[in-house]
RNA sequence: GCCUCCGUAGCUCAGGGGAUAGAGCGCCGGUUUCCGGUACCGAAGGUCGCAGGUUCGAAUCCUGCCGGGGGCACCA
């Protein structure tokens, strides 16, 4: 029996007293998962919130509530503790039935319609072709898919989207470092300086011989063009290996090309949130709390940077998404206000259509030493080295497992080292763990699958534990979507790991070799394969692998 | 100066108003006749930055202060 159908049966009671008289009004239920196993199975609080419509004191408010729930058969018992928590036991039928659900729905479970019917641009990592992608952006590259897959877990329609920032100066300034270091010469001042660099120029010159024919402002022009392209790619390449998908890549040029910048201005100009200053052309973000109003159009008759970003959200609403989700560094923070402002500019709800969320940013220690990080200089951690150096697997899951709104420091010959210490590997092995068991039930000739199963046999303490954690994994989900939190995932595939160990630990799961196979073996087959098959959604959505063997 | 995030065990961090504040690492001590010991169990370790407030109840919400990160362009 799942939290929800026991919600509502404490609800339906709640109601009942309402009804009678008892209370002056209903209360909303919430029923939670208590921290100590002494408290049961579920806990809520209802007799406490509703004892300010009621004459009767909590306590006692609650050993009424638990009279009328212990009639029902899937409680075991009902008890009133403290100062009026009711807890409440399930029946060891009631919770087992939970592997049952598990494994018939497959990779579906834990899947959930909180979010239906509503769609979702992301938009994350959009760095400038003009270097590879280094560290600031791994994080986003973690977070942000696993989030849109967590989004899509919970039934929204999500898109993700990379925003290429392929116009203005820094791109000519990469356009001649690139053709500098083609000639020999060295690097501009304010170009720049990474290795990478020559590399491209060595690439371009081996597939463009004919540039050097060009004259100089062609050349620049052509270099630029092509380093640009395998500038692109390369990222591509490396957040294909990163497992990060998008959906779009969305080019600042296109939007350009498409006449999408005006579109955007006129729009806000039908709104009435433009006007003319200094020779310049405003947007008037004040009136919707930005500290200041912007410029789109400059003195000089250029458009703005902030012209491209208004362009770019209001082209995103008009292809169709209910939220623009936007993963933002913190060094990017005072933009909040102004996006929003943007937003409500256009004619939308700024708390409904558009949501910023701003990450802090990552450091990086190599056995203690912080790694600094700065392009100019070309001393960089690339998104490339970073998973050389620790894998996929690990990267992934050591930077989703974290709130994006608190500072990571995260230490690479840490990870690297202490592998098996890691949690990631922790959450891996249980999955492989099981895959060993459900092998060796195979090559037994032991089909759980088509043998009757009996959930009221998983009666221990082991095992009402996991299937009580196997149960919550829908509404973690839910949760993690709601509150754009996918570190919520990782943070409950530990505990399910651990839950699962803990289960192996106490309770046999096949026959020993003096043993016959009994009905309680079948029943604890059932349980590993709920467990595999959650493990496996979970690292899923973290864009994780769920390893058979390790 | 203004905005914003953070401050929880020696270290790195979880804890969206609830009962005795948790995990990993590190440290100390235990557990195995056969399913993966990369596991499990236990011990030690805390004025939840400080002070008020709201509440039956605050690490959690509000205010102020202290300390730290980041940000405040007709840059891109």
């Amino acid at each position: 029996m799942a939290i929800e159908d026991t919600r509502r049966a404490v609800q339906r009671v709640v109601d009942q007293l309402c009804e009678q008289g008892i209370l002056t009004a209903t209360v909303e239920v919430s029923l939670e998962r208590p921290k100590s196993r002494d408290h049961g199975d579920y806990a809520t609080n209802v007799a406490l919130v509703a004892a300010k419509y009621s004459t009767i004191p909590p306590r006692e408010l609650g050993n009424l509530i638990a009279e009328r729930l212990s009639l029902d058969p899937a409680f075991t018992e009902v008890t009133v503790a403290g100062p009026g928590f009711v807890n409440i036991k399930l029946s060891a039928r009631a919770q087992g039935e939970i592997a049952q659900r598990a494994v018939e729905l497959g990779s579906a479970y834990g899947r959930n319609d909180t979010l239906t019917g509503k769609s979702f641009n992301i938009e994350f990592i959009s760095a400038n072709p003009t270097g590879p992608l280094h560290l600031g952006h791994t994080r986003w590259a973690a977070v942000g898919d696993a989030l849109a897959r967590v989004l899509a877990a919970a039934g929204a329609d999500v898109t993700t989207e990379f925003y290429i920032n392929d116009r203005g100066v820094q791109m000519d300034k990469f356009g001649a470092s690139v053709m500098a270091a083609s000639h020999g010469d060295s690097v501009p001042e304010d170009g720049y300086h990474g290795g990478y660099i020559l590399d491209l120029a060595a690439a371009i010159v081996r597939l463009h011989p004919e540039f050097a024919q060009l004259s100089l402002s062609d050349q620049l022009v052509a270099y630029r063009e092509a380093a640009y392209a395998l500038q692109l790619q390369q990222q591509k390449d490396v957040l294909g290996i990163f497992r990060t998908h998008f959906d779009v890549w969305y080019s600042e040029r296109r939007l350009y090309e498409s006449g999408a910048v005006e579109r955007a201005q006129s729009r806000l100009e039908e709104q009435g949130h433009v006007y003319s200053s200094d020779g310049a052309l405003w947007l008037r973000t004040t009136t919707f709390g930005d500290d200041k109003d912007r410029v789109l159009i400059k003195e000089n008759g250029e458009r703005t940077y902030f012209a491209a970003d208004t362009a770019y959200y209001v082209d995103k609403r008009m292809r169709g998404c209910d939220t623009a989700i936007y993963l933002l560094g913190a060094d990017h923070h005072g933009y909040v206000n102004r996006l929003r402002a943007v937003a409500a500019c256009a004619g939308d709800d700024m708390d409904e259509n558009i949501e910023v969320l701003i990450g802090q940013l990552v450091k990086i220690t190599r056995g203690g030493v912080e790694v600094k990080l700065s392009k100019r200089s070309g001393q960089i951690v690339t998104l490339e080295e970073l998973v050389e150096e620790v894998g996929v697997d690990a990267a992934r899951y050591t930077l989703a497992r974290y709130p994006v709104d608190t500072p990571l420091v995260v230490d690479l010959e840490e990870i690297a080292r202490k592998a098996n210490d890691n949690p990631v590997f922790y959450v891996q092995y249980a999955h492989a763990r099981i895959s060993s068991v459900l092998r060796n039930a195979r090559d037994l000739g032991v089909n759980w699958r088509e043998a009757e199963f009996q959930p009221e046999l998983l009666n221990s303490d082991q095992e009402n534990e996991l299937l009580g954690v196997l149960e919550k994994f829908p509404a973690v989900i839910a949760t993690a979507a709601e509150l754009r939190e996918p570190h919520r995932v990782a943070r409950y595939l530990e505990e399910l790991a651990t839950a699962y160990h803990r289960f192996y630990d106490a309770c046999r799961v096949l026959p020993r070799s003096d043993e016959e196979l009994s009905e309680s073996h079948i029943a604890r087959l059932w349980v590993c394969a709920a467990a595999q098959q959650t493990l496996s959604n979970g690292l899923d959505l973290l864009g994780v692998s769920a390893p058979e063997k390790m």
